[in-house]
DNA sequence: CGGTATCCGAATGGATACTG
DNA sequence: CAGTATCCATTCGGATACCG
């Protein structure tokens, strides 16, 4: 398989068989609404699961479980349990996990550093117009 | 505001108050089932409404509709229409646009390098315990 | 403590029909 | 050609209750 895709040739390739069209279900799974934050919430090391959940706040049990159950699968965080009473399972990024940061970083960069501009196009756009 | 945020702040400040919690709804945008096919389809210059329906092959009208027009909202992509019989419109990435496709490249070559690694720990995970 | 199970409203997105 | 409007199935995600 030729080298140097993901961009020039993703015009002609749009269609079913691209390699474009793997990277908008990984893309979708990062976009969701708990998995970044998750991530970045684990990113200075491991945390337990109550731990998670007060730092992300608002997050239910529900969907925190499934954020990490889908990141375990994805081989990004590993689930380690110590059968102790009361129980105590600790969450860690993998190599991988802590791999998948540098551009998610470099994605919430540009979010900083354009969200002004953004903003400003759609108070223009949805000003009443005459 | 000081500088330097995105990522080693991230942990005590995953609260309400974060400036992480800005990232995450453009995330949600650009990780939407089209959005990112209809940037990388208008990276090499502009189409028309049809041949970009043409270009993402299985894209409903509806869809492309609402994916362009929350893009245009952005300010991410420039509507022109030309009102002759049949009507034209040219849809065209802003400069804007056009950067954003820096750190989505970015995402998309990670996800390149890492998709083995990530159905491998899938495979793993899925497999029948003994 | 760290889950699982169930229920339910909200949002997502496809199919179809109609319009300037 | 480039939409809009409507309907509908599926998915997402919060609230609640219960369990080892």
């Amino acid at each position: 398989m030729s080298p140097s895709h993901t961009d020039v040739t993703c015009r002609e390739a749009v269609g079913i068989h691209s390699r474009c069209r793997m990277v908008t279900p990984v893309l979708a799974r990062i976009g969701d609404k708990w998995t970044i934050l998750v991530i970045m919430a684990l990113s200075e090391g491991s945390l337990r699961f109550n731990e998670l959940k007060r730092l992300l706040d608002g997050i239910s049990q529900r969907m925190l479980t499934l954020t990490l159950r889908t990141l375990e699968r994805d081989g990004l965080v590993t689930r380690t349990v110590t059968p102790s009473i009361p129980p105590r399972v600790d969450y860690e990024l993998t190599p991988l996990g802590h791999s998948l940061r540098v551009p998610i970083s470099a994605l919430g960069q540009w979010v900083m550093e354009n969200l002004d501009e953004i903003e400003e196009a759609r108070a223009v756009f949805d000003a009443p117009e005459e």
